[in-house]
DNA sequence: TTGCTCCTCACGTCACGTGAGGTGGC
DNA sequence: TTGCTCCTCACGTCACGTGAGGTGGC
């Protein structure tokens, strides 16, 4: 999900454009998953730039596609928001051990997910040579018929 | 999950071969996922032959690979009972034509799962994509760094 | 002004988890 | 006989679904 545009959104586009409900969204930010809008008066509408946007569907990717729980995606979060705050730092005054190691964490992060990535991808193509395998069996029954043995 | 005994299995046996919790298999067993053992009297143990653990596997797999829900692996055990019932008459005395449409039938719902299955895989390589090019840019911060340009 | 979307409770539901207390087979 | 696994309630939990009743911004 990529936007272009740069006005807040209200929840309701939010939850169309990253397919949840707007209940999931609430429910999350109660949890502590989306950054609860600190400067919201109780009552008034829920606002969220790009970036939460962002964020938000790929928790939800990690959800889908990988089963995560809400607590792994609470984990996850907090990774992620760890290392936004050293991509800060980056900009700050580090010297250069500090960066290399703000891109260690990176690396780690990043392949930790692949790893997980891969290991559904081995399963769903053992699935699917499974499911292609009952087709080929299909096809031959089909042609035997077709031949009209019987 | 393939199983090479003859002796029909406890529920706690079934649990660990398939991965899930004995309460599991009861709640699908009371929703009717699993043949409710009409010949156990209350209170007696629970055996299954090797065809249902084949079959609990099954499900399980639809559940965590493509995120079905219990309502949705009800109408495919339900398609997989049709079949059965199908396949039952091919050794009676079916005529060609009858032969031909349990082919079809099989090839249908064979090619149904299939497709949910690629339209998964689709989305984990592009998944896996991102997060490939991700690696490659922190890469090339990496290399930058041993260059010492900071 | 009129809809529409938003808000906050709060109870319901789905898919199990987790004991409590008891019975049955190697 | 002794464990171990099994049994049946039955309440708890996680991740939301679904109204009820009310307020706020194009």
């Amino acid at each position: 999900v990529t936007t272009t545009e740069q006005r807040p959104l209200r929840i309701g586009e939010v939850a169309e454009r990253v397919g949840v409900t707007t209940r999931t969204i609430r429910y999350y930010e109660e949890l502590g998953l989306l950054a609860r809008g600190e400067g919201r008066s109780k009552g008034a509408h829920r606002t969220y730039p790009d970036a939460d946007v962002t964020r938000l569907a790929e928790l939800i990717r990690l959800r889908d596609l990988l089963g995560l729980s809400l607590d792994e995606l609470i984990a996850v979060a907090e990774a992620e928001d760890a290392r936004a705050a050293l991509r800060d730092q980056w900009y700050g005054d580090p010297t250069d051990d500090e960066r290399a190691s703000i891109v260690k964490q990176g690396f780690e992060i990043v392949r930790q997910q692949l790893a997980l990535v891969n290991s559904r991808r081995e399963k769903l193509d053992e699935f699917a040579a499974d499911l292609e395998q009952r087709l080929e069996r299909l096809a031959e029954l089909r042609k035997e018929l077709e031949r009209g043995e019987s």
